[in-house]
RNA sequence: GUCAGAGUAGCUCAGUUGGUUAGAGCAUCGGACUCAUAAGCCGAGGGUCGGGAGUUCAAGUCUCCCCUCUGACACCA
């Protein structure tokens, strides 16, 4: 792959959500982001691979779908409806939807598996311990109450537990993995998350069990079939297994050939270690290229508080967006939210951003000037290019190099930045409008001054849109399209074909002679509605 | 306990290498206008920048101490 061809390819995941349940608000705000993100270099012309998917063994599974009557595979499949239902719901265009049951993906972990057993980096060791069932895990005694109770199951006594299990000699890449984190500073973020992980290496590896026995649901180990794959080796497997086109051959090599290493594995911070640690030294192991970035973003909190069932404070990712929408959800989130830093929701903090940004500026905008352009120019934009305005303009100033920074906004992953670097724009055409007040002019007759106006208006209005499109596609549509263009955001090969970003990232480049339809509200105000 | 990060207007946050009356958005209140989704525009109130001490002509910004919160400290997808 060359250099060139590189820079205009971009893979990304999200996680491989576990199927214990239908999707949280959690997964939603995860996918949203990596969706945004995905959005804007498709915007920018690249190809783009963004993958998300399911993990789908393991103990839990298993027992959850025998408590519900369902064979395993018949509940995993009503859980992945319910992703991409979800997903669907939320405008998420993912290239690929990863399943750790899909077929193909036993073959890729089989060799996976026998790369890294040929470096002799499994052993089988005896595993000792407290072992509580209902965490599936080991416990350090220190982690454990009275009576070696476990902390988190108060009421179930943890067992001894002296049994066989296969290992990853994860302790012999530690200087791999430090050197990895020198000469990729940025391939852990944020930095805060860097210097934990940092920590944690320094303070030495111990290898970590790959198998469990007394488990079915799984893949058994290719040279013991007594014992069953666990979580590591099967679920960030999947991100390999998404590479391959639907009807390759299974292999290493076919998923590698296209679109490893990936750029970009967004995450919550709860599972970075098995990205930024586990991860690499397995990839190291069997001899493949390291991805490029690894972020951890935050946890959401509502009103405050920690959500979870036991205070019964959650929100339900569904509900939220049958209430207000996939626009107004997923700018909530990009926008209100600083990737990588906890963020909290709130339903009235959420109105009212929605409204003030969507329906009252960037909205009503374009609203109040289409109306002007009906009674003033006959609903046709005037002919006029950037260079009919000086450097100096009130929205020229601000739009010239905007695209440029919401580009650069996007590299460090800022993406809450980026929204506020357009709403700098949008906030400012209301201001100009008013301090220009075309209306008068109109009165006294001043027709090019009111053309040059509203030229600049829509124009910026048009920029902010096309920049926020990644962001929330419905509404950006609706602009574009009011202003005359035949653009759906959420069909992204139609925009891509016209392979404009250079023209329609700048201010004024874009000469427009058109007619324009009707205009009405792009963004319809919401109100505080009770849930369910 | 050890390590890391954070504590700035009611809320969410900006505040570069220390330098004029500490900023933005939202929320609240007042005003003028009318092209518009009663939106927008103008203006006001509101902060002892967690507390204390120190360095300096000058500290939100540097140093030390203390308080509070969050996270990491191994198998939580």
């Amino acid at each position: 792959m060359n250099n060139s061809d590189h820079n205009h390819k971009f893979s990304l995941t999200s996680p491989l959500y576990y199927v214990n349940g239908i999707p949280h608000i959690g997964s939603a705000y995860t996918t949203i982001v990596a969706d945004t993100v995905a959005r804007f270099h498709r915007l920018q012309g690249k190809s783009v691979l963004f993958i998300t998917g399911t993990d789908e063994h393991g103990q839990k599974i298993q027992r959850t779908a025998i408590e519900e009557n369902l064979d395993p595979q018949i509940f995993c499949d009503r859980i992945v409806d319910s992703y991409k239902s979800l997903w669907s719901k939320l405008d998420i265009k993912y290239d690929r939807f990863s399943r750790t049951t899909a077929p193909g993906h036993q073959q890729i972990v089989n060799e996976f598996f026998e790369r890294v057993w040929s470096k002799e980096d499994i052993y089988l060791d005896r595993q000792q311990g407290w072992y509580c069932v209902s965490c599936e895990e080991f416990k350090e005694e220190r982690e454990l109450i009275e009576n070696h109770h476990c902390s988190i199951h108060i009421n179930k006594q943890a067992e001894w537990r002296d049994e066989e299990n296969y290992f990853f000699r994860l302790s012999k890449y530690q200087q791999h993995l430090e050197e990895l984190y020198e000469s990729q500073p940025d391939f852990i973020q944020p930095a805060s998350r860097r210097n934990e992980i940092l920590n944690f290496v320094a303070q030495g590896l111990k290898d970590f069990s790959i198998s469990r026995v007394n488990l079915d649901w799984g893949f058994p180990v290719p040279v013991d079939d007594k014992h069953t794959i666990y979580v590591w080796f099967d679920a960030l497997l999947g991100y390999v297994t998404a590479l391959l086109e639907p009807d390759q051959e299974p292999t290493l090599d076919n998923a590698l050939s296209q679109w490893w290493p990936i750029n970009l594995h967004l995450i919550g911070k709860d599972i970075l270690r098995f990205h930024a640690v586990y991860w690499p030294a397995m990839l190291a192991s069997a001899g493949l290229p390291m991805p490029k970035k690894v972020f951890g973003h935050g946890f959401l909190t509502k009103d405050g508080l920690k959500m979870g069932k036991t205070l019964g404070n959650t929100i339900d990712p569904f509900d939220l967006v049958d209430r207000y929408g996939a626009d107004a959800v997923r700018y909530y989130f990009v926008k209100e939210i600083e990737l990588g830093k906890d963020g909290d929701f709130n339903e009235t903090r959420f109105i009212n951003v929605l409204n003030n940004d969507l329906a009252d500026v960037l909205g009503n905008s374009l609203n109040r000037t289409l109306g002007m352009l009906k009674k003033y120019c006959q609903s046709t934009i005037p002919q006029l290019t950037s260079a009919d305005y000086s450097s100096d303009h009130p929205l020229k100033s601000i739009g010239m190099d905007l695209g440029d920074r919401v580009v650069q906004a996007y590299e460090n992953l800022q993406v809450s930045q980026a929204c506020e670097a357009v709403l700098i724009l949008v906030r400012a055409v209301n201001k100009y409008i008013d301090e220009s007040a075309p209306w008068k002019l109109f009165k006294q007759e001043q027709q090019a001054e009111v053309e040059q106006i509203l030229y600049a208006v829509l124009e910026s209005v048009r920029l902010s849109a096309y920049l926020l499109s990644p962001v929330i596609p419905t509404t950006s549509s609706k602009i574009y399209q009011q202003l005359g263009f035949d653009w759906d955001f959420n069909h992204q090969e139609e925009v891509q074909a016209d392979k404009d970003f250079q023209i329609h990232s700048e201010w004024g480049k874009l000469s427009t002679n058109k007619t324009l339809g009707k205009a009405s509200p792009v963004f319809s105000k919401l109100e505080l509605s009770p849930e369910d």
